[in-house]
RNA sequence: CGCGGGGUGGAGCAGUUCGGUAGCUCGUCGGGCUCAUAACCCGAAGGUCGUGUGGUUCAAAUCCCGCCCCCGCAACCA
């Protein structure tokens, strides 16, 4: 639009195109468009790891380059708070589960303005109006008959309290305390997702982008939603930290309607009547959550808002997971990496910068100091931190600071501006899509470009020459203009960052739509003493650093460790052990991890166990071995196949596992102990 | 025969919609330059694009068929 304005010759239609501007102006002075962006709320059972701290950035950066291209962004994050798992954490930490959320919700929250994010709201589960909020919807839900009384059948453990289904079993037992578990039917309240599954279904399909990436809608209407969907529980009589039931004192609200409705709660949503910021913003334009949690956001939660009569979000973005090298991040094996660590050691930015630019938009990502380390040299202090340093120093040494005109133009310059504009069309593209690597990409794809470019003009050369100072001029104005341009479009990245280079050129921040037109600078402009962006880093130093600290806190670590509990020989001797045979072996249909074991265990019965050993070996590496077998095992059903037993077996590693074999020469049916 | 995604130089990815000289970043090697953070720029090596020397076509990484392998979801690790 800008561009056809400045080209358009006749005076009296520049008249008459201002004047529509002004008047489209002044209406979207009061009339901007909304965006209401959120991430999950976390759970405050620990303090968060690096792969946690991913979402929150990526919607950071999302929501400020909203806000720069104009919108009303209303960005949410928060915590869940509620839950049997945090009862128990409290209870084992000796604290009130109150006390317990309110350290770690403390501690999320520090992490996300660490990491310097924008968020308009933190909503916490715990808060007061949100409890209030959700016990009226579930209320409405009630007294409208979308949530009905019914019973829960299930195994009932007495002692815990708790109900478990047969797959929860361990051992046929509660998995909790191990102990005997029986029939029992519990009141509890369900929620009717049957009668909005059609409804549902067609909203999906008719909603070409609602499940993003699409992977994801296939995986929820073929897994879930064409199979039929089952009434959902939501309330639970088995422990108390949660939303009490209004009208039932015995019941909590369980963690779906819960948590889910923070979105709808924070903004002030009431079944008896919405505050303003609710009719403000409210439907959410994209919930953004990791993919773990795709199947509660596209099923659960419209039918939730169906029910209550609420428009539907309109997009749910279920992205990957950021790994450590190949592996999941856990705490035994000692691979965990937090926000706080890495910013010490790279700063705010730069652990942004890498978040976003290393995680792929649909499959998972991995992180490794090895590889932040290169990107951190490479792209930062090489590529973006040394152009702008050397542009700045030129200026200096050159012009004593002072931006020229740019009136002397020659060969490169049109390439240049032509990547500048291309660098803002597939930023914008990109982050459309939610392809925050690849935007990332499209800017230091012109950084390098504007490298190139000083290469090419060779301003040291021109400056030697006196005759060619207008174009040395004006070959350093261009540098000036790309870098302000780069300032712009890194902003949403590493805000921090995008000041420092404004801050070095002497400007104010430009908006997005500044990108568009090349030379917006001033001539004339006085720029600052520039000073390393980013210092390079010694990767072989800082990488034997690491190692030496983990080494540390591994062995300081496993100094702790509790070891098993001990138990007395009557305990050991409720357990039987015998020596079978494996007479036949078969895989069992549709499970990849189960083996069908056929034993022969002197019983002069066949005994069928099924073992999770598929991975690790075939049935022919099994027949006619002899195994150690727990006979006296409750029988369990296993992908249709009862077990009865299990067969004893190592772990080797996290990721393999060896069958304990016995001397041919034992009997079979040997007791063992 | 549960559903879905994918296999492209040493690593990570793009290209596949609508067939037409295989591209990017990092790494390696060689060269250039000196404004700059031992940085920047250029060049080179390295891929029969998982496989069947399968089908269609003048032409296949791209379309069709078979097979192998990996990943996600679902069901299971007794």
């Amino acid at each position: 639009m800008v561009y056809y304005y400045l080209y358009t010759v006749n005076a009296h239609n520049i008249l008459k195109r201002f004047a529509a501007i002004f008047q489209k102006g002044a209406f979207f002075m009061c009339e901007k468009p909304k965006f209401y962006i959120t991430t999950a709320i976390a759970y405050t059972s620990r303090k968060p790891h690096i792969g946690n701290s991913y979402e929150i950035v990526l919607t950071d950066a999302i929501a400020r380059f909203k806000r720069m291209q104009g919108y009303d962004v209303f960005f949410l994050t928060g915590t869940d708070e509620h839950g049997q798992k945090i009862e128990e954490y409290a209870k084992a930490a000796g604290v009130s589960p109150k006390e317990y959320v309110d350290k770690v919700a403390s501690e999320i929250k520090g992490i996300c303005d660490l990491l310097n994010t924008t968020y308009d709201k933190f909503i916490r589960t715990t808060d007061d109006y949100h409890e209030k909020a959700v016990q009226k919807i579930f209320k409405k839900l009630y007294e409208q008959g979308d949530i009905y009384k019914s019973e829960y059948e299930g195994l009932y453990c007495t002692p815990c309290e708790s109900f478990w289904t047969e797959s929860q079993l361990v051992d046929g037992k509660c998995p909790d305390c191990g102990r005997e578990v029986k029939k029992a039917k519990e009141e509890a309240y369900f929620l009717r997702l049957s009668k909005y599954q059609k409804q549902l279904e067609e909203f999906i399909e008719s909603n070409e982008n609602f499940i993003y990436p699409e992977a994801r809608k296939k995986e929820m209407l073929n897994n879930f939603i064409k199979p039929g969907l089952q009434d959902l529980c939501v309330s639970r009589t088995s422990f108390k930290w949660g939303i009490p039931v209004t009208f039932d004192d015995n019941h909590v609200i369980y963690v779906w309607i819960d948590a889910l409705s923070n979105y709808i709660t924070a903004l002030g949503y009431d079944p008896d009547g919405s505050g303003d910021l609710y009719k403000k913003y409210w439907p959410a334009d994209v919930h953004i959550i990791g993919k773990d949690i795709v199947r509660f956001h596209t099923i659960y939660w419209p039918i939730m808002l169906m029910a209550l009569g609420e428009p539907l979000p309109k997009q749910v973005y279920g992205h990957p997971w950021l790994l450590v090298g190949e592996d999941k991040m856990s705490k035994s094996k000692g691979n965990v990496i937090y926000a706080d660590d890495l910013t010490e050691i790279f700063g705010v930015d730069a652990v942004r910068y890498y978040l976003l630019s290393e995680m792929p938009h649909a499959n998972d990502g991995s992180i490794t100091h090895e590889s932040m380390i290169e990107r951190y040299n490479s792209d930062l202090a090489n590529t973006l931190g040394n152009l702008v340093n050397r542009t700045i120093a030129m200026q200096n040494k050159y012009f004593g600071g002072v931006a020229a005109s740019p009136d002397c133009p020659g060969e490169f310059d049109e390439s240049l501006k032509a990547a500048a504009a291309a660098a803002a069309d597939g930023f914008e593209k990109n982050i459309a899509q939610y392809k925050m690597s690849d935007a990332v990409e499209s800017v230091m794809t012109f950084a390098r470009r504007c490298n190139k470019y000083i290469d090419e003009t060779m301003p040291w050369a021109l400056a030697k020459d006196e005759s060619r100072k207008g174009r040395l001029g004006t070959v350093l104005y261009n540098l000036l203009e790309s870098i302000r341009i780069l300032s712009v479009l890194i902003a949403p990245l590493m805000p921090e960052t995008s000041l420092k280079i404004t801050g070095f050129l002497g400007i104010e921040p430009s908006g997005w739509d500044s990108v568009k037109t090349f030379g917006v600078l001033a001539p004339g402009t006085r720029v600052g003493e520039a000073t390393p962006l980013f210092s390079r880093i010694d990767g072989e130093k800082l990488l034997s650093q690491l190692h030496e600290k983990a080494e540390k806190e591994k062995s300081a670590e496993s100094a702790e460790i509790e070891g098993v509990a001990q138990i007395g020989i009557e305990d050991f001797m409720k357990v039987e052990l015998k020596v079978a045979e494996i007479k036949d072996c078969e895989p069992v249909k549709r499970a990849n991890k189960l083996l069908k074991l056929t034993l022969d265990d002197g019983s002069g019965k066949d005994r069928i166990v099924a073992s999770g050993i598929a991975k690790w070996y075939s049935p022919d590496d099994l027949k006619g071995k002899k195994v150690i077998v727990v006979s006296n095992l409750k029988p369990a059903v296993l992908c249709k196949v009862e077990s009865n037993g299990m067969i004893l077996a190592a772990d080797v590693s996290d990721d393999d596992c060896k069958v304990i074999f016995v001397d041919g020469s034992i009997p079979n049916g040997a007791k063992i102990r």
